[in-house]
DNA sequence: GTTATTTGTACGTTATATCGTCCTAAATAA
DNA sequence: TTATTTAGGACGATATAACGTACAAATAAC
């Protein structure tokens, strides 16, 4: 995923490229200096919510306009490119692959768990559902008072709003995938 | 209108306190201090547009319900607490009554200009229409080379996109509504 | 009632967003 | 060409966003 403040670069850029209008002009309509609108647009700045709404307001354009990501066909995640969160001493690590995207409204994780690796996780925000398939290895798991075992290959869906917990009991590392969906407010 | 990081600060301590998180908590969801939470919720600080993603990201919410007036049934401005902005040596002032706002996508002034006062005015963005009320003196205003003079009651309506001036070249104050029209992109 | 734990705020420090002025290169005019 | 404007970027100063730690009040545990 693109930093946020790149998108919003280049798009302050083409828009007002697409108007014809300088950095000077720009800075008047919205009362923003020249200097920061072009560091804004050189990526070099993540503008304040103020400067933002100036921005929008004096260009006339939706705050979403700003900050839309023109969704590319295609996106390559490399493993080694990801920044890994390591829980239980490192012993349960997650790779984030897809970070939650409001239009989705979905999470991707890639997670491996060492030998007698464990993590307990709270319930997330009400409504949330996991959705897990086990890659190599074993996984324990533990949601609403029940033990369910799962081998390679086996998956499992369950309603993520309450506690639960992952466990390797096994002998070998365990790896799976695990996708998170928040259903929309309200 | 009320400033943009109080509404986003309503905004975050509502949605926190409907998923029932402490500071704390969401300060770890996101990745954010928690002080600095704290303060934005307060409206002690506009944040920075990397910081408001990752409270939209952390929290799973859309960047709009971040940012989204409730628009109350009533809303009065007086012109006392209007901020003026003065052109020819302030002899054109002009108050902005309402503010640019995407939904509606208009914008609302009154403009007094003194005897002999005048302002020349490049296009807008292009598609802009502005619609002006007369309500005392007159006023001559010129788009297209055409000249025009209006007395109190009189109105026009004129495609804005291109240069246009307006002249008090009565002998009294002039007053004047002008609603300024900025249709949607594409 | 006392002790812990949690929750929100105050404070001092660092990082950085924002501004004004100056500078360089390109574009336009003379 | 030379002069003049314009457009974008560099630099230094200041305001403030962001962080970590410490504190006070409230809540929970005992």
């Amino acid at each position: 995923m693109e930093e946020i403040h790149l998108i919003f670069a280049r798009n302050l850029k083409a828009i007002r490229e697409k108007e014809k209008l300088s950095l000077e002009k720009v800075s008047q309509l919205c009362g923003v200096s020249k200097t920061m609108i072009g560091q804004i647009e050189r990526g070099e700045s993540s503008p304040t919510l103020t400067t933002i709404w100036k921005i929008a307001t004096g260009l006339k354009v939706s705050f979403t306009a700003l900050i839309h990501q023109p969704q590319s066909e295609t996106e390559v995640v490399l493993k080694k490119d990801i920044p890994v969160l390591s829980e239980d001493n490192g012993k349960y690590r997650v790779y984030p692959n897809f970070p939650f995207q409001e239009d989705s409204r979905f999470e991707i994780y890639t997670i491996e768990i060492d030998q007698g690796g464990q993590l307990s996780a709270e319930g997330h925000k009400e409504g949330t559902e996991e959705f897990i398939t086990v890659f190599a290895g074993e996984l324990m798991i533990c949601v609403n008072d029940h033990n369910y075992t799962l081998k390679s290959g086996d998956s499992i869906r369950f309603k993520a709003d309450r506690p639960h917990d992952y466990r390797n009991a096994g002998d070998t590392l365990t790896k799976l995938g695990m996708t998170i969906y928040y259903p929309n407010e309200r």
